[in-house]
DNA sequence: TGAACGGTTGAATATTTGTTCATCTATTAA
DNA sequence: TTAATAGATGAACAAATATTCAACCGTTCA
């Protein structure tokens, strides 16, 4: 059997100290949402592209060769997210990014991935 | 019918900008997987407790109030994707992190929360 | 030896999640 | 008004994924 979640030797002050170092739940909740929203191709190509334009749905769709119904499912959350913003105009919604900070994370894994050959 | 992917009145200029700028599909797809691994409540937890000391299993199952399985079976895909390493001594496989990138990254998230109120 | 502990792993299950399809609203042009 | 375009959205489906359960391997200690 398994029996696991029984008494094991664990390491008391190794576990306190991460446990106090630990954020809050609802702060852990929402940093992995992020990340969450930025661990997807379409999102992050999506995020990627308005990091050079401002784009309408139209526009992304043709970039990623998907439908537009698919491109703005996949706005809704990085929308609800703050992580992009929009503007109407005519018949068009143009988004751009609303965080100076996300440009930064994308930035730092990209160049994590090519320092490490 | 949803008539979606016809010719649409794209901006093409914006298009082309953004398609030059767009990574590879293997960096894209690595740079993706990076945030989903980071992207799960769990796993991210594991990180933040390995950021404050190496752990091994039954620490992490502790802390976290999990089987020492599905702990174990979370540490897979970041040994994986080399964001963590370890070592074994006596019974005990102790994890660490194996990439200074990914605490400027969390700490990137957390001072985004932080700073969006 | 063998029993106990620490950890890993495969299979099964349950949940999440990405895309498609159809429908619907809003805006513009005929 | 009507038709066409741009976009959003709910339901349905398919694929990915997190957790559980059971069995397994390696190390230590009796």
């Amino acid at each position: 059997m398994g029996n696991d979640i029984l008494q094991n030797e664990v390491h008391l002050e190794n576990i306190k100290k991460a446990k106090k170092a630990m954020p809050s739940a609802e702060r852990m909740g929402d940093a992995a949402f992020i990340f969450k929203m930025l661990g997807d191709n379409t999102r992050l190509r999506i995020i990627m592209a308005l990091m050079e334009n401002e784009m309408c749905v139209c526009d992304l769709a043709e970039l990623l060769q998907m439908t537009k119904s698919a491109v703005s499912h996949q706005l809704a959350p990085l929308r609800n997210a703050k992580l992009i913003k929009y503007r109407k105009s005519g018949k068009n919604v143009f988004y751009s990014l609303d965080d100076a900070h996300v440009t930064g994370m994308v930035q730092m894994v990209f160049d994590h991935i090519a320092h490490q050959k």
